[in-house]
RNA sequence: CGGGGCGUAGCUCAGCCUGGUAGAGCGCACGCUUCGGGAGCGUGAGGCCGGAGGUUCAAGUCCUCUCGCCCCGACCA
């Protein structure tokens, strides 16, 4: 492709809502524009890197028996009607209406149309398993867009959905699938962790999601240090904390501890560890009190207490509710005489704590000494702690690491979650109807690009890897009024191509230093530079985006090394 | 949705507080010079100052409403 005749645009400088690395330079290189918000043209330029990274997809699910098909991404509401989803997926779903007054949605995901699909097509268990999947646009209408294609609403997505007789054998294709992200992930050449999931609003029993690790990721994850466990933070589990010191049972008594609501300050002030301190947080779960109990020095992790719950709603108690709990101000609750009907549920953090300190249920007052059995007891011990790092790994294997990713993957195990609702049955050998078991598989197209560049960048680009360039080699004519610079860089041109080289030629008629900055920053990974200086000694130029180290080459022999350096990468 | 902020040239922004001829840099077009790390000089095109209403002799500037966008939180590929 000749530079001067391609839809190619960069730019010095950033527009001013570009926060990240990866939406900056995606903007700058000429790949993405924006149209409104969360919703992106995708350049030609990008739109070559989704092709190499869904060739990949393409390519590692065809050897896990996964089957291409494409679904509308108009949806009608009866299907989510049936799902029970209408109701439930919320303002993230985009309605739409018919010219008739039907009812439609954009489709945030396609687990409605498939079980359709299926539930039509399919009867007898000899044609399962089935795996299902298609490479399509997607609209949630986000809360908050953001980060260019790392958080878009309308975005580019390949979602698979796979149908079993047998739990084991949506064990085996969950297991194929897995197997099937990572060997993707790395033939894209990114470093990326798996980590155990929690399965959200989507449903189903197990789940992992694939995080490409960066320090701009939305997500989460702790990993032990042997590699053994890996879960985002909203799942993650720990072994159990150390218990501070403690001697004899003392006895509890009052203190007065005035305007003192921070467990730092509670802490300080009665010269304890803020481990020694049980906080009582009040949350409105469906309209119903609920008191969580928790060591003083960690957080509630409120996608577990949602999930232990098993509610929709789940909010911190605004302050009227927590008088209504604990009959003081906000800031004093405790586990000791809460008010009738407020459910006391204790994190296992404070599961055996000594002489702990609390609030007192009245304002500007803490208890100290107390202990459970004696002054308190929950109703529940549960884990709702959220998982950090230096915590102890469960299985009690060393410890964990914190870091951050951004999910680009997120497998699922459904059960027969959407199979039951909609009747998506088989008959067996003997002839009874089962509800079928589901698995289902996303992968952002837009997001694991984004994600790439997000980890492969520097200060004057993008350093594209490899399997994912959109184009492997830049040739550069740097001064296009030379004849011999022209008439040699455009023989390398159709030579390159003709070996099947995906090359970048600029022939544009601009100044060596436009051309080296767009160079660095479009970041194709192999550079040959056509030059009158070098070709005085009959030679050109070599260098890879990564290094930047230039090695002169006779122009005889450019071609030939420029294969090599592809092979080799 | 709650909290904060911004809409002025294609892009980045100044001008608004204190109302009085709409600006700069980059980009774009043309000319001359230049040509291995975003060139110099000159000339030029480009604006319903997001939209509607109001106050005023006069509104980019003040007021009200509205639309859009961004940032911080709860959501997700």
């Amino acid at each position: 492709m000749r530079w001067s005749s391609y839809y190619l645009f960069t730019t010095r400088e950033v527009p001013a809502d570009a926060e990240v690395a990866s939406h900056r330079l995606m903007v700058r290189s000429g790949m993405i524009r924006k149209l409104a918000a969360g919703i992106y043209t995708y350049l030609p330029l990008a739109l070559r890197s989704f092709g190499k990274l869904t060739d990949i997809v393409r390519r590692e699910l065809a050897k896990a028996d996964c089957i291409e098909l494409s679904m509308p991404a108009i949806q009608p509401a009866q299907l989510w009607q049936e799902s029970g989803r209408w109701s439930q997926y919320g303002k993230e779903l985009l309605r739409i209406e018919d010219r008739h007054g039907r009812e439609f949605c954009f489709g945030p995901t396609h687990e409605e149309v498939i079980t359709d699909l299926v539930r039509n097509d399919v009867r007898s268990y000899r044609q399962l398993p089935l795996n299902l999947f298609q490479i399509q646009t997607k609209f949630r209408d986000e809360i908050r867009p953001r980060f260019g294609l790392m958080r878009g609403r309308e975005f580019i997505m390949k979602d698979a959905y796979s149908f079993h007789a047998t739990e084991e054998s949506l064990d085996q294709s969950y297991k194929a699938m897995a197997a099937a992200y990572n060997r993707i992930f790395k033939a894209c050449g990114l470093d990326f962790v798996s980590v155990e999931a929690d399965s959200g609003t989507i449903g189903g029993s197990s789940s992992h999601e694939y995080m490409v690790v960066a320090a701009t990721g939305e997500s989460v994850v702790v990993r032990s240090s042997d590699g053994s466990y890996a879960a985002n933070v909203e799942k993650a589990v720990t072994g159990p904390l150390p218990l501070p010191a403690a001697g004899e049972e003392e006895t509890s008594r009052e203190v007065v501890t005035p305007a003192m609501t921070a467990v730092s300050d509670v802490a300080a002030f009665l010269e304890v560890e803020e481990a020694q301190v049980v906080k009582t947080l009040i949350y409105d779960a469906d309209e119903t009190l609920v008191a969580v109990a928790i060591r003083g020095d960690r957080e509630v992790n409120d996608v577990k207490l949602k999930n232990f719950l098993d509610v929709e709603d789940l909010v911190l108690a605004s302050e009227e509710r927590v008088r209504e709990a604990t009959g003081s101000p906000v800031g004093f609750a405790g586990p000791v005489g809460l008010a009738e009907g407020v459910r006391l549920l204790a994190d296992e953090s404070v599961r055996g704590l000594k002489n702990f300190v609390c609030g007192a249920n009245r304002g500007d007052t803490h208890l100290v000494g107390v202990n459970w059995g004696r002054e308190a007891e929950p109703s529940e011990w549960v884990d709702v702690r959220l998982a950090r790092g230096g915590d102890p790994a469960p299985g009690g294997q060393g410890e964990l690491e914190e870091f951050r990713g951004i999910e680009v993957g997120h497998i699922f195990k459904l059960g027969t979650k959407y199979s039951e609702a909609m009747s998506c049955n088989f008959l067996d050998e003997e002839g009874k109807s089962h509800p079928m078991a589901m698995g289902c598989y996303g992968l952002g197209i837009g997001r694991t690009i984004a994600a790439a560049i997000e980890q492969n960048y520097d200060d004057d680009g993008i350093i594209w890897p490899l399997p994912l360039a959109p184009f492997q080699v830049l040739l550069i004519a740097l001064n296009t009024n030379d004849e011999e610079v022209v008439g040699q860089a455009d023989a390398l041109y159709n030579t390159l191509r003709e070996k099947g080289v995906e090359v970048l030629f600029d022939d544009r008629n601009q100044r060596p230093g436009v051309k080296f900055k767009d160079a660095d920053l479009i970041g194709l990974p192999v550079r040959m530079v056509v030059g009158a200086r070098s070709l005085k000694e009959g030679q050109v130029e070599i260098s890879l985006r990564r290094d930047r180290e230039r090695q002169m080459v006779a122009v005889g022999d450019a071609v030939e090394r420029i294969l090599h350096l592809l092979e080799a990468s």
